[in-house]
DNA sequence: GATTTATGTGACCAGTGGTCATATAATGAC
DNA sequence: GTCATTATATGACCACTGGTCACATAAATC
């Protein structure tokens, strides 16, 4: 007789192979083509079985899609952090572009999470996952933001405007990073650390003139 | 006997109302879910008509994007331009962002055609004319920086380099403006100073010590 | 009016996500 | 081991979609 924890264990293992199947096939050029039939067959089992453990293709995505951003968080905390706040927040930033440089294979599944009308159609458990996740990584750039104020090296102003600025220049620059021309053939590495220096240009200039 | 300069004309407005339909439909929550029968039904002709004007769903999708991109380019044409850089392109920053507040219902349309595979699926010909627009706006942006630098307001640089950051920003921006959620609810109008603002800094800041 | 040509239409087709009848596997009773 | 019961994996089924094209309808020609 089969125990109970070893049917959980082979499910929990067969819901990770559906996972990497997925991924394998959604990190492709014709990804938007990819069906649960190409997805089932790439993990060996019946399509009625992916459905036993996904209750829909948009789910898979959305599990991939926070195994990504987990992973970038992990990544994050793990930078190390000296004396010198415009050099850890640039660190930070840099490292984080960095993460998504690694991890290409995610990159049509993060653009697909953030298209419109995706969460509206995922279910709660999954909405309230992404949200957590967002607040930590905000927590987490707020702390460096505010280090480098305190410290006197950046300009001091709400937090919510500098967050409005590096947010909005670190999702352009993954898209132009992951997107179908990365910018004029510029080497990957030296986009980012351009764009590191974009960052902490803005926050350390004077105030502007209006 | 119906003229053929009055054949042309009736097909050309019948792409004009097909467009209307479809841009109208695609601007709803359920924009992903709009079908080509649901699109000529709005128009008021039927579904193979659609076909005598589209090749397929993604070439109704470019042209409205052509439209739209066309549209900002004539309005980023348009901004006035005084004696001041600094102002020029924070006010040229500005105004482009707000072209895109001001024609939300292009949101979805401009991520569709930014999803990878877009391109790779789209004839030459649209390729092309998308291609000839990004010139075009990278001329127009690059001639605002070359200003500020030649008039010693803005650090001396890589051209590229300024570019690299200032167009992840603002795509970055149009995004979030543009998304699921405007940014902790701020009023979209302080938004785009915001970023403005950020893009400016940027620019004027001391060079960053490595 | 009859015939020929042009063209708009929606039924058709291959294919998709999700469902579920049933085939197959596992378990329990004797 | 055999048979009955329970569990569950499977792929045929279903409604629906983008794109095609046979043919219905309209327009032009004789």
């Amino acid at each position: 007789m089969v125990s109970s924890e070893r049917k959980i264990r082979e499910f929990e293992r067969r819901e990770q192979e559906i996972l990497s199947a997925a991924l394998k096939l959604f990190s492709g050029e014709r990804w938007e083509s990819v069906t649960v039939t190409q997805i089932a067959k790439e993990a060996d089992i019946g399509k009625g079985t992916v459905y036993k453990h996904f209750a829909s293709k948009d789910e898979i995505y959305a599990r991939l899609a926070l195994d990504f951003f987990n992973g970038l968080l992990q990544r994050c905390r793990q930078i190390p952090t000296g004396d010198n706040p415009v050099v850890n927040l640039r660190d930070a930033f840099r490292d984080a572009l960095h993460y998504h440089l690694e991890h290409q294979q995610y990159s049509n599944v993060r653009q697909y999470v953030f298209r419109a009308g995706f969460w509206e159609r995922l279910s709660k458990s999954y909405v309230v996952a992404f949200e957590k996740l967002d607040a930590e990584f905000g927590a987490w750039a707020n702390e460096h933001i505010e280090r480098g104020m305190k410290a006197g090296v950046f300009r001091i102003q709400a937090l919510q405007n500098v967050r409005m600025g590096l947010d909005a220049l670190f999702n352009g620059a993954v898209n132009q990073l992951w997107g179908n021309r990365c910018w004029m053939k510029v080497d990957p590495q030296v986009y980012i650390e351009q764009i590191a220096d974009f960052a902490i240009n803005s926050l350390k200039a004077e105030q502007v003139n209006k």
